[in-house]
RNA sequence: GCGGGUGUAGCUCAGUUGGUUAGAGCGCCAGUUUGUGGCACUGGAGGUCGCCGGUUCAAAACCGGUCACUCGCCCCA
């Protein structure tokens, strides 16, 4: 509208949307802490290459979607675009492979330079779990149970489906690549003109294509769980009888894929179809390779991250934290009065609103609105007798209580009891 | 990066084949109510019609550009 507008892709957390953000983090907080991960977090920006190493650092990912810069230093920095390789950067750096396993959590604002849409910014915030050093598949199971242990206390489990594939190990993967380019190359000249270059950068992402004429090519494609190995196969088993012990529903997705090579066995997403195209609201998987890609010891992994936004939106109206109490003047003469008494209510344990302008009515009137339940009434008359008067705004009555300058405790005791009131 | 849609008051929107003072509801402010909210009524403030340029006697409307939002593609660590 006016030049003072937020960078593109980025928005404002006003009180009403923020109730909601904080509703997804702290259900994730706490559904997590359930599982024993603890809270940690990691700079919001990172030498670059401890994105773009595991990345490469040619691919149109690093060099189009990052928010990378020089500082004054020179050193070439880039805003993290998630969480997982700073995480393992920072058990790597913090000698932490001495603890294993480590069982973290962490909430906090991610970027990437994409075109704006729906569920999707340039600055967005992302909660997730990372569980490093178990290559048990019980671990996978874990965090999984873990998504959706989350997504249910938000309500929002119901919606949502979540598809889970195998990747295989490193050995099964590498198999299966060959054959699916062998297969896919016969068809070259009848793929979609962005397939034919997935082919030669990013074979298994042609799986996931939209492309009605690729998906027909792909009806026979040689699929990826012929070509598990007897380990892969094992660890897929493990895992889904673990979920279906424990009741946690899932589909078999066969192409649900990960492009990345330190990606292993397990893939997950749990997917809404009230959200367009960005129906993805937790992702995980298994990524073995990472640690050592990014120039650590060999230490395995399993995590997933989710959407803040993407969750806020499936989410109710949550309520924002307003306080139940408000001191209003009457006059002048009480302004003093009524700034000392909101302290010592305060010093009780009692949120108290002050608000400093507007007549008598006006302040009631807002006070209304902003879900305020006692308001206590100061006036030079009620100053001259030692007395507030204390209203209740569900039902308009109102008493006329002693005021001790000194001792506030009984006028807080009336005023937590007002508040019980249904 | 590619394609479609949309930008009018704080918000949600109307605005006739281009025609002179651009409207509604909600919200906001004030009054009816001389220290007391919700309801009602009355009045009021608030807009260079996203921005720049063009066509025209005349543009919120038509054309071009640009910015932003939005939907899809791409990407999705």
């Amino acid at each position: 509208m006016s030049r003072l507008q937020p960078a593109r892709g980025t928005a404002d957390l006003l009180p009403d949307s923020m109730a909601k953000h904080r509703l997804v983090i702290d259900a994730a907080r706490t559904a997590s802490a359930r599982y024993g991960f603890q809270e940690m977090a990691t700079p919001i920006f990172e030498f670059s290459e401890v994105f773009s190493r595991p990345l490469g650092e040619g691919s149109d990912i690093v060099t189009k979607e990052n928010y990378s810069f020089a500082d004054r230093g020179g050193e070439i920095l880039t805003l993290r675009p998630e969480n997982t390789a700073g995480v393992v950067r920072a058990m790597i750096s913090g000698g932490l492979t001495q603890s294993l396993p480590l069982k973290y959590f962490y909430a906090g604002p991610m970027f990437r330079y994409e075109r704006p849409q729906k569920g999707r910014m340039r600055q967005f915030h992302q909660v997730g779990i990372e569980y490093l050093g178990p290559d048990d598949s019980l671990a996978d199971a874990e965090i999984i149970a873990c998504g959706a242990r989350f997504l249910a206390s938000l309500g929002v489990l119901d919606d949502c489906e979540l598809h889970l594939n195998s990747l295989g190990d490193g050995d099964s993967r590498a198999a299966y690549r060959e054959a699916l380019i062998e297969y896919l190359e016969t068809f070259a000249d009848q793929l979609s003109d962005d397939s034919k270059t997935r082919l030669a950068v990013n074979p298994l992402r042609i799986l996931d294509s939209k492309d009605a004429g690729d998906r027909a090519i792909l009806q026979d494609a040689p699929r990826l769980q012929d070509y598990l190995n007897d380990v892969s196969k094992a660890h897929f088993a493990d895992l889904t009888a673990a979920l279906n012990g424990a009741g946690v529903a899932w589909v078999f997705d066969p192409l649900l894929v990960r492009g990345l090579d330190y990606y292993c066995h397990t893939a997950f997403e749990f997917v809404t179809t009230s959200l367009g195209a960005q129906g993805t609201v937790l992702g995980g998987g298994r990524y073995d390779g990472l640690a050592e890609m990014l120039g650590g010891p060999k230490v395995a992994g399993v995590g997933w991250a989710a959407g803040v936004e993407r969750l806020a939106m499936l989410v109710e109206a949550a309520s924002v934290n307003n306080p139940k109490v408000a001191i209003l003047t009457a006059d002048d003469g009480a302004r003093q009065a009524a700034f000392r008494l909101a302290e010592q209510l305060r010093d009780a344990g009692i949120d108290i609103d002050l608000p400093t302008s507007g007549a008598m009515g006006k302040k009631l009137k807002k006070a209304d609105k902003a879900g305020v339940r006692t308001a206590v009434i100061m006036g030079t008359d009620e100053l001259a007798k030692n007395t507030v008067q204390l209203r209740n705004l569900g039902d308009g009555s109102q008493q006329e209580l002693p005021l001790d300058p000194d001792n506030c405790s009984g006028l807080a005791a009336a005023i937590a009891e007002s508040l019980l009131a249904p």
